[in-house]
DNA sequence: CTGAAAGCGCTTACAG
DNA sequence: CTGAAAGCGCTTACAG
């Protein structure tokens, strides 16, 4: 294979740790021997081996990033975002997708490549406390998203009970009066969609709605598909909903299309506000009104907290982190003009 | 840090050598043997440093894939494929993006980590065939997508002149005349829709239609903005279309929104075919009609490929693979009713 | 400012 | 079936 360190000292005639002050730019090497050593270097096609190098150091300057899935764009998008971050940082991202599966999810944390990674993002839907608690290892661990654990670690995800009701605000300020949720998890057991469905209920108080929870649709996913067949359930059992939230942007694309094929007009007949604020709902035909986390944010801060536990502060006690968010409003929630 | 081998091996009192066979599942350990070592194992909660197993074996089982740019489902849809395939092969996946950037498209093929990588699979954009000549390292590298390249490289990608004669095919057939080419680069240099493009012009001439260049609208990315903006660019300029084929599904969907937005109808007044095929297309509220390029194939097969050369035949000749692809027609190009 | 040597934690011929 | 030892290619105290 490739020429090493040895080889290359012993072409310059110097030894191995002169080379490795060149490599690593070390200062006080004089010109001279930095011109020698580069010029051996240049010859044999000299690469350090970066294996070598994590297996002394102890570190590999990779960060593994764990999304449900990459076929959400709000996930893809975010991906991207972790991406940049760690670049910024001289880290590289090994990336896994989990579908949402707890087993999945447990395999991830509890040491996926162990000493392969320095530290793991993750997103997680079906992960319980429990097995955060029994996880083993001590490289650090950032969670994104919007389940709630009782353990010792970073948590980085916007105010989703508050972030919901704004949400829900939006509508009932339009005037809607049966606004219906759309995301509920059928097994209620592990409820991902807790706190936005918390927010829904509070504001519908706070506005003084009626709270009707036959206007909530249980779905198993939280794809397109699951956001048109919560809409069409809905409307079969007789539902008439002025306005929907869902859970997120992908299943407030899926409900629109449903609703537009049962002839009902977006925003006239129905308002629909999404989460996730993903490109594709300001580009479809009728442009979707939207949650925006801050996604730049997000990642930002979830790389610098590993990078921080693993450069000098290893000690921080485990925080909460709220990025920011916006309501942005568009055509699916424009005003009646009719 | 964690516990190491010999640590297991003192408190079992045995050697490494057999701590080394119990971990690793070598045959020829007795019962009681792995047993006894099992439990120090446990004890110590020792974990094997895969990293050290990498230097060792000159091997970390970790693959890089390379896009454009995550937020393009297409690409999201194909780093999860790839990311699938790879696990089938116990292999994790690095994740870069390059914004179709040479330059980065430069740094990644030139030795993105080194040996800390087994592979690359990489989608470049703006890569010349002189930047993957002047490759240095024998890391498999393996090409994905419509740019050609004459070097010693794995290139799977489908046909794209034939498939995108399909696309026009299809409009054609629908009693289309003006058919619109959407994405060919304003830098002819560098033209990533080379293959569409002259698919296109080929696919006309064998219709008898006639070649009218002023139906190409050029483009500097290929996002939904792009798409819009050629379209309203080709309108404003007095084009008058009666159909859109689009570089891909981000440029088609940004299309057509440009064209409800001024009135027009689809497929009435223009039908819109795309390219990719991105679950997005099949939940817009017309549904877009499109090139569905086999992703899970394209993403098995790459895998394969970099798989096949680490391990048994590093010599395999340099292929060209195409794996197929399909039209699916949808609501955006449906037969005039009216 | 440079050199000789130990060691990161594994795997693997080589013996026995 | 198991043990003692070398070595993967680096970095880093320790001398000088």
């Amino acid at each position: 294979m490739g020429a090493s360190l040895k080889d290359v000292a012993q072409l310059a005639g110097v030894s191995v740790k002169t080379v490795s002050n060149v490599v690593n730019n070390y200062p006080h090497v004089t010109p001279a021997m930095r011109e020698r050593v580069q010029r051996a270097i240049d010859q044999l096609g000299y690469r350090p081996n970066l294996t070598a190098r994590h297996l002394r150091k102890g570190r590999t300057g990779i960060i593994a990033l764990a999304v449900p899935e990459l076929g959400n764009p709000y996930f893809a998008e975010l991906a991207g975002a972790v991406i940049d971050a760690a670049a910024r940082h001289d880290y590289t991202v090994l990336l896994d997708h989990t579908a949402g599966l707890r087993e999945k999810e447990v395999l991830v944390s509890h040491g996926f490549r162990a000493h392969v990674i320095d530290g793991l993002i993750l997103s997680p839907i079906e992960l319980e406390t429990s097995d955060l608690l029994a996880r083993p290892g001590d490289a650090p661990l950032v969670l994104l998203g919007e389940r709630e654990y009782d353990a010792p670690y970073d948590h980085i995800a916007i105010d989703n009970v508050a972030a919901a009701r704004t949400a829900v605000r939006h509508l009932s300020g339009l005037g809607r009066q049966r606004i219906a949720f759309l995301g509920a998890r059928r097994e209620m057991a592990r409820q991902p969609a807790h706190l936005r469905l918390r927010g829904w209920r509070e504001e519908l108080a706070a506005a003084g709605l009626p709270h009707d929870e036959t206007l909530v649709a249980a779905t198993d996913g939280y794809g397109r598909w699951d956001g048109a067949a919560a809409m069409n359930a809905l409307l079969d059992r007789g539902a008439r909903p002025d306005a929907v939230f869902a859970y997120n942007d992908l299943m407030a694309l899926g409900a629109m299309r449903a609703l537009v094929e049962r002839g009902l007009r977006v925003p006239q007949d129905v308002s629909v506000v999404g989460f996730d604020d993903v490109e594709e709902g300001r580009f479809s035909t009728i442009a979707l009104t939207t949650v925006s986390p801050d996604k730049q944010s997000i990642a930002r801060l979830a790389v610098e907290r590993v990078v921080a536990r693993l450069t000098g502060a290893p000690q921080l006690e485990p925080e909460r982190i709220r990025p920011g968010y916006t309501l942005v409003a568009r055509e699916s929630t424009a005003p009646r003009t009719a």
